[in-house]
RNA sequence: GGCGGCAUAGCCAAGUGGUAAGGCAGAGGUCUGCAAAACCUCUAUUCCCCAGUUCGAGUCUGGGUGCCGCCUCCA
């Protein structure tokens, strides 16, 4: 099967071909850290995860890189206003991103390059910039001149007529073109600054994601993405800087750009006001149910986000981990082992899974499509499962295991479902299993007694265990094959 | 003003020109001592509206309407 993606260039899906074959180099616009992320920071790495775990999946050797802009407006203006230094704000929110991102078990790149550590590949880039006259100086700030590239406004579909009449933003006189972007700004007093053949200042926003791209990636690499808001006119201006610099194109193979999560329909920013940082709503919601809810959709569709349709997503997320607690209990069960049709039936549906998930996100990472090829899955194993419990049909180990395995391997591309498989807390994806084997023992034992008590017909008592270990946040479940008991979701 | 995107049930949401996936919520049923869980059935004669192309359109074309985004920092 091959993989077709969404292509920002040419806003067609195109099949997907590597560079060279069975690699895949890929380039994420990360974040400017001056504040904790919020969950519309969270979309794109979320989305980013899920295709280099699919990627990796097809047995691609994923290379990736995602960089954090640490020299910023932004961030001198949070140094300021708080009297340190621009590093110790960088520092801080790039720890909190960290923190964040691996809660929603977001697997790390393999690099998180900064600006600050490549100001010699950028003054390098820029000095050539100049050479080849694509740029220019003035008065310690260098311009690049978007005239001098042909191809500018590729990207997003505009031209620079189009540009000069619809600017909004009062010119710069000393700019040769309204559209020109600095490369290089002179420090202004009170600003950190690096000392370059134009004088001390620092770089534009838009040259460090060539000049890094290039250092780690080459020139012409696989994919690039991040949120649509970066395609005018970071991306734009990152093609028009490395084509101009490599005398060429493409600069990237295949632009991917994720949507927004919106608040009531309009776009969640923090110019806006309107965010929910992550830290926040992992206050009240497990990690997983965001990082479910935001694959419940394409990502480069729209996602307004709500406190009831988060809710409504971890009630979709507990039909899938219903169906891991079935399968589990199923393989400690001592019910009558054996084959039957029943089994064969399941894992036939397991393989049809596979196929379906791979179908899915083989057409640009349709995710909520996949996410219900899993419900589709778990499904099946409920009616299995009822089969078993109401005694129809035996249990078979080995299918269960089959099928056990196929679930997890589905999901885990998803990143769903790991303290399932790993048995470890809902409340950190991935986190390390809580070994607590007393508990277990002691619902075991209280779970036997009100079984004696229900065989004597003694339904108050058997009613008041079942009532009390609610409380506690135990479920008991009766069926022809015996009770058993399982904690509540959250 | 320029450029682009989206409109599918109560809600979320997928959908390759061939007769509307999936989830949530809701109703009924099976099972159960009662529950719970699970399963079964039902819940869009129809995909914003109007034309057109086609044997056939949610899917293509044109025109409306509405919403959103980018054009300024933004994932």
């Amino acid at each position: 099967m091959t993989l077709r993606v969404y292509n920002s260039l040419t806003k067609k899906k195109e099949e997907f071909v590597p560079v060279e074959p069975g690699k895949v180099k890929m380039y994420v616009c990360g974040v400017t850290p001056y504040n904790h992320p919020h969950i519309g920071n969270a979309r794109p790495f979320v989305t980013w995860d899920v295709i280099r775990r699919y990627l990796e999946h097809k047995d691609y050797a994923v290379r990736h890189i995602q960089n954090f802009t640490d020299v910023d407006d932004k961030i001198i203006n949070a140094a300021n206003a708080e009297g340190v230094t621009w590093d110790i704000i960088a520092d801080r929110y790039i720890k909190a991103y960290f923190e964040v991102m691996d809660k929603l078990n977001i697997r790390r790149a393999h690099l998180y390059p900064t600006v600050s550590g490549h100001m010699a590949e950028i003054i390098a880039m820029i000095e050539k910039l100049i050479a080849d006259g694509y740029a220019y100086v003035v008065d310690g700030d260098v311009y690049y001149s978007v005239e001098k590239f042909a191809d500018y406004g590729k990207l997003s579909g505009r031209s620079l007529d189009d540009m000069k009449a619809g600017a909004r933003v009062d010119v710069d006189e000393r700019k040769s073109h309204p559209m020109d972007f600095a490369l290089w700004k002179s420090a202004k007093p009170g600003e950190p600054s690096w000392e370059s053949p134009w004088g001390p200042g620092r770089p534009g926003w838009h040259i460090e994601c060539s000049a890094m791209s290039a250092k780690y990636l080459g020139h012409g690499f696989d994919f690039h993405g991040g949120g649509s808001d970066l395609v005018f006119p970071h991306h734009e201006n990152e093609i028009a800087q490395s084509e101009a610099f490599a005398g060429g194109g493409p600069f990237v193979r295949y632009w991917l750009h994720n949507g927004f999560i919106t608040v009531n329909e309009e776009k969640m920013s923090k110019s806006l006001g309107n965010f929910f940082l992550v830290k926040d709503i992992l206050a009240h919601y497990p990690p997983e149910v965001l990082r479910f809810f935001i694959l419940s959709t394409h990502y480069r569709s729209p996602l307004n986000f709500s406190d009831e349709q988060l809710a409504e997503a971890g009630r979709g997320l507990d039909r899938l981990r219903a169906a891991v607690d079935n399968m589990k209990y199923l393989a400690g069960t001592t019910v009558a082992r054996g084959g039957s049709d029943a089994s064969q039936a399941l894992l036939a549906a397991a393989a049809r899974a596979r196929a379906d998930f791979d179908a899915a996100m083989d057409d640009d990472f349709n995710t909520a499509l996949a996410i219900s090829v899993l419900h589709g899955l778990a499904k099946e194993i409920n009616i299995y499962y009822s089969a078993v419990m109401a005694g129809k049909v035996p249990v078979a180990g080995e299918a269960i295991a089959s099928v056990q395995a196929a679930y997890y391997e589905l999901a885990d591309i998803l990143g769903l479902l790991v303290a399932e498989r790993m048995g470890g807390s809902p409340d950190v994806v991935g986190a390390a299993p809580v070994q607590d084997t007393t508990a277990p023992a002691l619902l075991d034992l209280i779970v036997e007694i009100r079984q004696e008590a229900r065989a004597k017909k003694d339904w108050a008592t058997a009613d008041r265990i079942r009532d009390r270990l609610g409380e506690l946040g135990y479920v008991i479940e009766d069926s022809p094959q015996g009770a058993r008991w399982k904690k509540r979701e959250v």
